[in-house]
DNA sequence: CAGTATCCATGCCGATACTG
DNA sequence: CAGTATCGGCATGGATACTG
């Protein structure tokens, strides 16, 4: 027999799966840079005002670890490391264009 | 004359104004629930597995302060709070559902 | 160029106890 | 029922200096 009220509460829980992720500060912003193509660890430091290059190397570390974002080391020098979204990272970009939108409506309300 | 280089640096940091309303801890999953109806206190507490009564506090106060959720209180013994989202609040529906289901998502690809 | 290493401040967040 | 008060740990994240 089913389980009597499972759906009463249902996994709503998988947000905070989401959130895990994409949780770290500059995350979403860098996902939706890589969306754009791939970029180099300078361009994307210099994209994004504000992140320090600690910070954005540990963003990066962590989205390749959970799979969102693929690293690619040149043997050049000087060297030379690509940054690209992966299949799964990709899938984000809806959710990601989304989010602009209404980050850039929900200014529009705010502003008294 | 227009500026030269504008679109090669879009407004892309919207997303950030999005995160730094969402970016709380519960937030996203407060709201997730409130999108299915209005709810007291103790049912959003019972409801969200994990979050302290402080915490749950916190964040609501910070939603109602970001304009996303309306707070009504009932002049009861025993008080009656009950949440819900207002209409901006109402307006991050879709995206709210599909990181639902991204996350859903997410976690079949990453079971190794 | 693409990072590391080190130090350090902030504040997020949990646990516990208490209240109108 | 719906919170608040207080304490405190620990992760997050910034500044600065340094490196292969």
């Amino acid at each position: 027999m089913p389980p009597r009220i499972a759906t009463t509460a249902p996994d709503e829980c998988m947000v905070e799966a989401a959130t895990e992720v994409l949780g770290g500060k500059w995350k979403l912003v860098i996902l939706r840079h890589l969306q754009n193509g791939t970029r180099r660890f300078g361009e994307l430091h210099r994209a994004i005002p504000g992140v320090t290059a600690r910070m954005l190397t540990r963003q990066l570390r962590e989205l390749e670890a959970d799979g969102l974002v693929e690293r690619k080391v040149y043997a050049e020098v000087p060297p030379k490391v690509e940054y690209s979204v992966s299949p799964i990272g990709a899938s984000l970009k809806e959710i990601t264009d989304r989010l602009e939108a209404w980050g850039h409506w929900y200014r529009e309300q705010v502003r008294d």
